[in-house]
DNA sequence: GTCTATATTCCGATAGAC
DNA sequence: GTCTATCGGAATATAGAC
């Protein structure tokens, strides 16, 4: 019940209330009754200020995903070291990636059932400016490997997302702590990743003794 | 319409021709109406086999996961330097997740509509053993840095499974191209990341002018 | 073991009063 | 701009014939 005291709604009232529906629960898993009860009203009210479900859906993505990644992309788009645009944006992403919850429930769950239309029309407005700009970066780092930085785009977006997406199960496992849940630490991990490898003290050590 | 001949039903009918219809649908975007004629019957022989949709969606996930990622969990657990088996764990778990879209669909699906219930079983049944692996592989090639292998091994399932779950998105990336969903290369680009990271190069390049 | 028929509930959406 | 009342349809699930 977001109208305490307010009279008459507003289509932003109707979003707000809409967006944490629609990110938990999907858009076959939230009614418009659902909505109208969020909000506050009956549900015939709900088609005063959106002709169809589907079109309030629609503006609930996006009215989420609207400017979201603002930030990180201006990181990528300063002047300086490539190396450090680029950890600028990794420590923005994940920052307000974090910050918002909705967001990252809705990116994923357009990516499962957005059709072809749909999924153009996300990229188009809110994925090809960021991502090309991060390939741009990914290129001046690493100028010899043109080919690959497409997937080495992926795969920045890879290190940044996965965590935060598998939060829900991760703790359980063995060895979780919530630290691992601060969004320092991953940013500071995914950086040292990047900058490090994985496996080269491996390389450095020729012939580890066969177990 | 699977059984063109075979008068009788068997449990295995309705879970083969169920798993694809909830990967893709979702569990409230699939009515058993729609799983029956899938099968080709009417809804109500469903409940015969099973007891309501829930029940049926659970075994549907439990066919669907059962055993799948024992190959890759197989190569961390080899002899060998463990560089080796973890890029052998990376090139079966790519293999085999872009062999099976269904299981990738229903992971993320769980993922996002799973209560703490199931997530906490799921956990259990399908990633503890792999993950644990994981973690103990990542801890032999880096010993110095026993508190970040669980994060270590989170990035490494990020870099393997999120440009098999963009799929869908990332072909409206201009420069992207078909080649891209090679498993060889995306299990390529991944080990040589972890081998190599990314922005070395910029580290061996002090001060890189300013744009 | 599957069918037809149906009970019950809930869905999206509309009509018309205020 | 929101309400009550309701339409038409579809959902899960059951009953009982075969």
């Amino acid at each position: 019940m977001l109208r305490a005291t307010a009279k008459r709604l507003t289509r932003k009232d109707i979003l707000d209330a809409s967006v944490g529906l629609f990110a938990r629960h999907g858009y076959e898993g939230v009614t418009m009754r659902k909505i109208a009860a969020a909000v506050g009203v009956q549900a015939p009210a709900l088609y005063y200020h959106f002709p169809d479900k589907r079109n309030l859906y629609l503006a609930v993505m996006a009215y989420a995903v609207t400017d979201k990644l603002d930030s990180a992309t201006g990181a990528l788009n300063k002047d300086g070291p490539p190396a450090l645009r680029l950890q600028e944006f990794i420590a923005r992403l994940i920052r307000d990636l974090d910050a918002d919850p909705d967001l990252l429930l809705l990116l994923q769950r357009e990516r499962l059932d957005g059709d072809e239309e749909r999924l153009k029309l996300l990229v188009k407005e809110v994925f090809m400016t960021p991502f090309v700009a991060l390939i741009g970066v990914i290129k001046e780092i690493a100028p010899g490997r043109d080919a690959d930085a497409l997937l080495a785009a992926l795969s920045v977006i890879g290190l940044v997302m996965h965590p935060l997406e598998a939060r829900a199960m991760v703790r359980f496992i063995p060895g979780w702590y919530p630290e691992f849940n601060q969004t320092d630490r991953l940013t500071h991990h995914v950086c040292e990743l990047l900058r490090e490898g994985l496996i080269r003290q491996a390389e450095k050590t020729p012939n580890p003794p066969l177990v």
